[in-house]
DNA sequence: GGAATATAGTTCTAATACGAACTATATTTA
DNA sequence: TAAATATAGTTCGTATTAGAACTATATTCC
């Protein structure tokens, strides 16, 4: 029974996911930050800056939450926003002196901290693991519900 | 470097379990459910109930957060807790005629809404991808991060 | 049996998560 | 160029998330 086995998967992949999350939080919340708040920091850490659609298609975080979170860094004064010169909608979010310090400090730590992880697998296996969940997801992306009630045209 | 295959593999990783909330949760939006909501009610289907510790094991659903889920779905008259006789501390869940009704309307239509993904793999596919998924899983569950700070026994 | 400890579930707080509605600016089209 | 449409970011409402503190009951150990 195939499905079985499609939930049996999916129910792996979200513990994975789960388990990751709470192996690196812990080390992230020793730093004061929350693991949405790392993902900002390490996406702009080393960076000119980005726009909020960029930060949101290199992060898992959507536009809306996406606000709230650079609120919190920008007033712990780790970032900063400006108009984008391009496009007058747009804003240019970029790490202060403090920030990308900050980043510097933290990101080879945060390393640090998985590296048990990280020497557990080969490289051959990473790869492998990649390219399976590549596949997985691209068919998460592309392939659409039975039911999707497509209005007429 | 394999720091970053590992962080690569882990993006995909998170990406994955995205993607799938994202596909599985725009039907259960339609059924008038939050994906925790219909976590709880395909668990609790075809069963006598269970405890809420059970039921944490079972989903992805942490104990802070389970009481808030049973108690909206407490209040929809799709379950109840009655004591548990074994144990004055614990109350067994169990879904009400109503809720049970629910689950066998709505659990058939949910895996009719996932047949595209399902059937796109092959059973040996899915299976070599939970194995990978399981040892990964065992990865984070075994290995303790770096910089844990044990405390003298 | 009584103290120490462990466990089940609830409550609390801060921060996400997500879709939808909204504002302002760009882009496309006629 | 004016209208129609698309996009960037914010705001809003509801629900979830995690950890930690808390209550009540079980279990263990002496």
């Amino acid at each position: 029974m195939r499905e079985k086995r499609f939930l049996m998967m999916v129910r792996e992949l979200m513990e994975c996911a789960r388990g990751f999350e709470r192996y690196s939080a812990a080390h992230v919340r020793e730093l004061g930050l929350t693991p949405a708040q790392f993902d900002i920091i390490a996406t702009l850490g080393n960076t000119q800056g980005m726009s909020c659609k960029e930060l949101g298609e290199k992060t898992l975080i959507t536009k809306g939450t996406m606000t709230g979170v650079l609120d919190r860094l920008e007033a712990k004064g780790m970032l900063n926003r400006h108009p984008c010169a391009d496009d007058g909608r747009s804003w240019i979010t970029k790490l202060t002196p403090e920030g990308q310090a900050f980043f510097e400090q933290i990101f080879p730590a945060h390393m640090h901290s998985l590296r048990p992880l990280v020497e557990h697998f080969g490289d051959d296996q990473l790869d492998a693991m990649r390219a399976q969940l590549q596949q997985l997801r691209t068919a998460f992306e592309t392939i659409q519900p039975a039911d999707i009630k497509i209005r007429s045209a």
